[in-house]
DNA sequence: CCTCCGTTAACCGTATCGGTTAATACCATT
DNA sequence: AATGGTATTAACCGATACGGTTAACGGAGG
């Protein structure tokens, strides 16, 4: 990949992530046309080979710069060193959230790598995936206290309810391909409101007056 | 749409649905080839221009043919009738397994035949769906008796949650393309139990115990 | 006027597309 | 064995789209 490509500016690059993020989540990575890209960008095909020396590395770049503000912007926004569930939660996906205002089709893109059949990415994609998801659920759990919650409630389950529950709901949006990333935020956030006061001890003795 | 395709044995006809839904679930309208849709039913492409004359047309018999079997298997399966919640739930997530088995890809292909945006088809699609989704969410709220369920609890928001909750374990094995039907029923199972005992003013009492 | 460099139109050989055709393989009837 | 009909396909067609290259354009600095 030609360093060039960092002399751009911070604009121009962000729309070549972008159309990059859109093309290949869109489709398989096989029929993913570098046209379609470059034309997606505002830039010729050229010029766009002329920043990767072929598809297969613009792919590969895209993954890797995926990874890596995924991770950086969710350490950043100390989702990590949050002990309380919901605060975590709520940290996460204000990550999430604004990761998806800067590129809106980053979360297609990473499923549909994540998940890419053809030899010649798929195996390289597995191979440096290692710590972009999950192993946190697990760690996550321990630390709860079970007096928080109401009595005799399946924490597991819960959280797993929640996982899917948000995931759910994002999907809903992605699906629909209208970003609107304020809309999400507010569903999301009254998701947040609506699992305390139902599955927090606190929350239910508030509810119930 | 050549009338013989019906005198053909169920199974090579399943086989031809499923491979549409397939190839067309992976990629944009334009770019799923006929040819690949033939190889994935085990026939040739002659033949599958022999039943269906062209694309356009194998393409909305799919989301018609979708569409029905799902009408069908939803109103079989009693979903409709159903006035307890969990009940109607139960019902429809057994009837959309059994779909399921069927199709693997139905899912998807339903999802991305309805936000398709190539001109050549995305009006009719749109013209078409009329019944098949939505509609029912509203209806069934204003049956629910509030005292069922815990104190306080929001009803709107409840369903909503349940609803992301089953699509968001949904999308999680559809992504990840290994269809395996009977752990996504256990899930689904765990789910509506764990409702149960969060939800409703009876579950809480003996949870508590 | 020259040179450098970001940029692109135009091009190349090949592969793939939707769709057709003419010929096979198969099978029951005579 | 010859016949006729039907199910099925290999081979083909023109058009287009693909990944990738090249030669040239255009503007800024000297």
């Amino acid at each position: 990949m030609n360093p060039k490509f960092y002399g751009l500016p911070q604009e121009k690059q962000q729309s070549i992530l972008n159309a990059g993020f859109h093309v290949f989540a869109q489709n398989t990575y096989k029929k993913s046309p570098m046209s379609e890209i470059a034309l997606a960008a505002g830039i010729s095909k050229a010029l766009l080979f002329h920043y990767f020396h072929n598809k297969k590395e613009l792919y590969l770049f895209l993954w890797d710069t995926c990874a890596r503000i995924t991770v950086e912007e969710m350490t950043r926004s100390g989702a990590y060193e949050q002990t309380d569930l919901f605060g975590s939660m709520d940290h996460g996906m204000q990550a999430k959230l604004r990761l998806m205002r800067q590129y809106p089709d980053i979360g297609s893109f990473a499923v549909r790598a994540f998940y890419e059949k053809d030899p010649e990415v798929s195996a390289e994609i597995q191979k440096s995936m290692g710590q972009y998801l999950q192993v946190h659920a697990a760690k996550k759990l321990e630390k709860l206290d079970p007096e928080d919650f109401i009595p005799g409630i399946d924490l597991q389950m819960m959280y797993k309810e929640m996982y899917w529950a948000s995931e759910g709901c994002l999907w809903e949006y992605i699906q629909r391909g209208i970003m609107d990333i304020d809309a999400m935020e507010k569903d999301f956030r009254a998701l947040l409101d609506f699992w305390k006061t139902v599955y927090l001890r606190k929350g239910r003795e508030e509810a119930e007056k």
